[in-house]
RNA sequence: CGGGGUGUAGCUCAGCCUGGUAGAGUACUGCGUUCGGGACGCAGGAGUCGGAGGUUCGAAUCCUCUCACCCCGACCA
């Protein structure tokens, strides 16, 4: 390919609405283009590094069995009613309509359409168990699009569907999948790690996530070195303290904390270590009050508290609502003499404290020195509801938690029965009796990938591209191209020859100086560099630079081209 | 949805406070010089100053409304 034929448009600047590296090198190296909030158009460049991500997925897809289809992008309203999705997906769908009035939405999934596809086609015991997925167009009406195409509204996602005769197939093919998302993210260069993860609302039984690592990530993942255990910090347990509660050594006393309504600032007027202080949140459920206390220094887990029984659909109460209904003051709420009808849930950490710190439930005021059983009840609901942190026991016993942050780039559930009741995907087994297919699904963020990617592989100059997704493996820069006629051929010929061998060359044949064809090369991360030269030719030799490496070699043809197998 | 911010040339931004014929850099076009790390000179094209209404002799600038985008938060399969 040469530049001319082709369609390059870089930039020397990022716009300013990109804050993500990732983000403002795909801006500046032309691989998208904004059309709105969340939504991008995917120029030549950029395209092709992601049908290179497709392709890979496909591969790997394909090796294990699962069959590619394609869906329709825009689905009826009546299968999602019939799931009992189109009231609950809310706001996140976009719904639309036809010219006769009929509901329709934009798909942000598929779990309905393959489930009616199954259903339909799928009858006997025989056929199963069946693996489809698909590679397509997304969208999901997030409230705050970020990131340029790593949170984009519209996007591009392979997914998948297993359906199966009990159980135990489904774990074969969740498995399977498991192994075959490892070898994607391999493939594709990606430092990654698979963690344990939350079901959410998608319900069943087991799910992992594939994050790659990078610090601009949006999920906290927690792992433990020392053994196999990583999950997300939704989900990461964190574990009863092994230290026991300390004997009271204090008496409870009242001290004065005008204006200090958080822990920080209690502790640091008090002098005392933020591990000493107590932190009262009030939350709605069930229209009841609920205080949770957890240690200052610790941070409230909503998904872990959202699963204690009663505590579903919780919210945080109204700064109105806490002093009407339970009578103290936001910023110096605590457990102490607290009225009977809010009941409090105490992290396990909390349950473990002595001698500590909280608000007097009197505004201006703390209480130090408060202890369990002698000062206020054990409390009646001790149980996990915090962030795990750093150092906190891995869960497995077996070592210390750390925390990496992660780009979300496939989820994996064992989805069970869910959908298969809901709509009805039923097959007749050996004895011809109906039963409900067991189901799983996966997903891969494949336009999330590429600016995971970039995040992972860049430098101050620009995108370094992992080899098996570069839009271009070799980039030849021939100086003088129009004037001297001895560069131009040697740098055609190269470029067929290189061709020939199976890989993707880009001829710059613009014309340009180097430090544009550089400054372009390096910005749009070609791995390989070849410099054609009038003073290089006379001695028949070509420069050779690896982007991301300071070395330059000058390599005869043979060498050259033996450089880029 | 709550809070904050920004809309001026393809991109980055100045001009706005204090109203008086719309600017710079970059990118683009032409000519010339230059030619191994984003060259230089000259000439040129390019903007209904996000939109609507108002104040005023006169509005990019002041006022009101509105739209879009960005950031923080909540939300999130």
């Amino acid at each position: 390919m040469r530049v001319s034929q082709f369609f390059l448009s870089t930039l020397k600047e990022a716009p300013a609405e990109a804050e993500l590296v990732s983000h403002k090198l795909m801006l500046r190296a032309g691989l998208i283009k904004k059309l709105g909030s969340g939504l991008y158009s995917w120029m030549p460049l950029g395209l092709r590094v992601l049908r290179k991500v497709e392709n890979v997925v496909r591969e790997e897809m394909d090796r294990v069995g699962a069959v590619e289809l394609l869906m329709p992008a825009v689905q009826p309203a009546e299968l999602w009613q019939e799931s009992g999705r189109w009231a609950q997906f809310g706001p996140q769908m976009l719904k639309i309509k036809d010219r006769h009035d009929r509901d329709f939405c934009f798909g942000p999934t598929h779990e309905e359409v393959i489930s009616d596809i199954v259903r339909r086609e799928v009858k006997s015991y025989r056929q199963l168990p069946i693996n489809f997925y698909q590679i397509q167009t997304k969208f999901r009406d997030e409230i705050r699009p970020r990131f340029g195409v790593m949170r984009a509204r519209e996007f591009v996602m392979k997914d998948a569907y297993s359906f199966h005769v009990d159980a135990a197939s489904l774990d074969v093919t969740y498995q399977a999948m498991y192994d075959a998302y490892s070898r994607v993210f391999t493939r594709l260069g990606l430092k990654f790690r698979s963690v344990a993860a939350d079901t959410g609302a998608i319900g069943g039984t087991g799910s992992h996530e594939f994050h790659v690592l990078a610090d601009s990530g949006e999920d906290a993942i927690a792992f433990c070195p020392t053994s196999d255990y990583a999950a997300n910090t939704e989900l990461a347990e964190a574990v009863e303290p092994k230290a026991k509660r300390g004997a009271a050594l204090q008496a409870m006393t009242k001290v004065a904390t005008p204006g200090k309504k958080t822990c920080e600032d209690v502790a640091e007027l008090l002098k005392a270590p933020l591990t000493q202080t107590v932190k009262s949140i009030i939350v709605v459920a069930n229209e009841k009050l609920v205080m949770l206390l957890l240690r200052g220094d610790h941070v409230l887990n909503e998904a872990k508290t959202g699963k204690i029984p009663g505590m579903q659909d919780f919210r945080l109460a109204s700064a109105e609502e806490i002093q009407a209904k339970a009578g103290v003051p936001v910023g110096y709420m605590g457990p102490v003499g607290l009225r009977d009808d809010v009941t409090i849930i105490a992290d396990r950490t909390i349950a473990a404290m002595s001698d500590f710190i909280c608000g007097a439930n009197e505004n201006g005021y703390h209480l130090t020195g408060v202890n369990w059983g002698r000062d206020l009840p054990e409390p009646g609901l001790i149980t996990d509801i915090r962030n795990v942190v750093a150092g906190d026991p891995s869960p497995d016993g077996k070592g210390e938690l750390q925390i990496a942050r992660g780009i979300e780039v496939g989820h994996i559930f064992q989805l069970r029965k869910k959908y298969s009741e809901a709509l009805g995907v039923t097959f007749l087994d050996e004895g011809g009796k109906s039963q409900t297919m067991e189901m799983g699904c996966y997903g891969i963020g494949v336009s999330r990938i590429v600016a995971a990617a970039i995040e992972q592989n860049h430098d101050e100059r620009g995108i370094i591209w992992p080899n098996s997704i570069a839009p271009f493996q070799v980039y030849v820069a021939p100086i003088g191209f129009k004037k001297i006629a001895e560069v131009r051929a040697a740098a055609e010929k190269l470029h067929d020859e290189i061709t020939k061998m199976g890989l993707e060359v880009l001829l710059d044949d613009r014309d340009e100086r180097p430090g544009v064809m550089f400054a372009d090369q390096e910005l749009i991360g070609v791995p390989h560099r070849i410099v054609v030269s009038d003073r290089g030719l006379k001695e028949n030799l070509y420069e050779y630079q690896r982007r991301g490496e300071t070395d330059v070699h000058k390599l005869d043809l043979q060498s050259l081209l033996q450089r880029l197998k």
